[in-house]
DNA sequence: ACTATAGATCGATGATTGTCAATCTATAAT
DNA sequence: ATTATAGATTGACAATCATCGATCTATAGT
């Protein structure tokens, strides 16, 4: 048999510090009320741009982009640039693994 | 037909500032590589002293202490104190409530 | 009473983080 | 070419946080 990669779940077994440093990178990603409505925001509909994000979170555009990037390095938004904007989507699987890393 | 509480999910709607706020709380406290780790040990047996988590996780008492109050300030662990030690056992509702509000 | 132990709390410190103004880059429109 | 716009980057600042030594509290054992 082959060793498939496991990815771990907490309720699962121990944690290694590898495996915990990895789950709380992209959970510290979550972890900040801006980024959470902004990544409802994208999911709600299914491409939103950076400009549209400002108003309704009430943040300047630097800012939206810090977290657009922070959220995109998390892998939980994929980005994609078309003429002068760039538009913005989930990844589900990726929001799923998280799921399951978090037990279930 | 009475309203039931609806907790809501990122992937749902989009979210407001408060449902927001509540769930960067839980989920701030679960970005920390040492409290993942923590809360795994804890999810393995189950009930585990303060004592026993030092050793493991290579941290000071008052550290270990300091991150048993930030998952228990979230709900995710129960603490019980019997005689000189206290006894942490995992809250699961808590994190599926955790899963589910990360959208499924 | 005295000693030892589990753990909470306080205070300090270094690192990380959210925020914005200013600037820079790239694309589109005239 | 010039102008306007989307957004990334930089630098600075205040706030938050992880960590530990020292101290305090409470319980158990002798």
């Amino acid at each position: 048999m082959s060793k498939v990669p496991q990815s771990s779940s907490v309720t699962d077994a121990p944690l290694d510090e590898g495996q915990a440093g990895e789950m709380a990178h992209v959970l510290a990603a979550l972890a900040d009320p801006v980024r959470l409505r902004m990544l409802s925001f994208i999911a709600a509909r299914h491409e939103v741009c950076s400009c549209d994000l400002e108003a309704p979170l009430e943040r300047s555009q630097p800012t939206v982009s810090h977290h657009t990037k922070v959220l995109a390095d998390a892998g939980l938004i994929i980005g994609e640039k078309r003429g002068r904007w760039t538009w913005w989507r989930l990844d589900p699987d990726r929001l799923a693994a998280v799921r399951r890393a978090l037990g279930g």
